[in-house]
DNA sequence: TATTTAATGAAAATGGGTTTCATTATTAAC
DNA sequence: GTTAATAATGAAACCCATTTTCATTAAATA
């Protein structure tokens, strides 16, 4: 992702400012492989910035995901994990499989396109009944995998 | 829902008890409304059996998420959702749509029959596909209401 | 340049959620 | 039934991700 005039745009339209640190977390969201949680952003991050701190990455986190440029997610191990939206992410568009045994993650890629395209149309629908201006989805399964099954 | 010899059953196959705690815990759960959270368990047990701790909750939620009857869910308020599973609701089904702006939730039931369709077949390829167990799954919409989006 | 406003990091506070531990209730063995 | 082993419990202490506070710094604006 490069962070060019529109990003600036986009903060500015709020009052906001696009900082170093801010850049930082784009770029580390969108550099440091998938669902991340806030340390491990912070550690990318920290790797070129040491002084920026996990105060900072949190609350960066919290505009971007107000934004509708992250989404949060809980994989239930007590820590958010946070991805860029769809819109914002060049990564393959992914769903999960969680173990509610092991926490295990499992991101499928398969199937989606008959999903992708009914949550298309699901989301003009729900946009225009609730009024709502949507900027991502989450779906995913929870089961029992294989190996916690047997115990 | 009717805790008969099923549920001990169910807790006996795996060296648990089905106490009166836990009864009550599945009680809450399928006649107190929807996402509720550890506290509003606690709450409503508490009406009925003062001497029942927090403590307790948690751990009943924890068994009963393993057990697959329980799901837990992350609306980003900072606390844990919990709801039975289709297969132990008698509930009808719903998704969320949720305010990044304020939080807010809107449980919809429309435009499901083609949704549930999709995840049906989903559940079913996923489950063969990584040998998993489904016990339920997630989905939701994000995006800014009206009124967030104002501001 | 001066002034206002936004952003920052460090440290302290918050608050769900978990662990510990001594006690109590169940179940199994005899 | 009585006893021995095991599971479940609540209260208090603890943990740890996330937030808040606050004094400082940087950026935008007049």
């Amino acid at each position: 992702m490069i962070i060019d005039r529109q990003w600036h745009k986009r903060f500015n339209r709020q009052g906001l400012r696009l900082t170093i640190p801010r850049e930082a977390v784009i770029q580390a969201l969108s550099t440091s492989g998938e669902h991340l949680s806030a340390e491990d952003i912070y550690m990318a991050v920290h790797q070129e910035y040491p002084a920026i701190g996990l105060t900072t990455i949190y609350r960066t986190l919290d505009i971007l995901i107000r934004m509708g440029v992250v989404l949060k997610f809980d994989f239930g191990d007590g820590r958010s994990r946070y991805e860029l939206t769809e819109a914002y992410s060049e990564k393959k568009h992914h769903h999960h499989l969680i173990c509610t045994g092991c926490s295990r993650i499992i991101d499928y890629m398969d199937f989606l396109d008959d999903e992708l395209e009914l949550i298309k149309k699901t989301e003009k629908a729900l946009s225009k009944k609730y009024n709502f201006q949507i900027t991502g989805h989450m779906m995913q399964f929870y089961g029992l995998c294989d190996d916690c099954r047997k115990k």
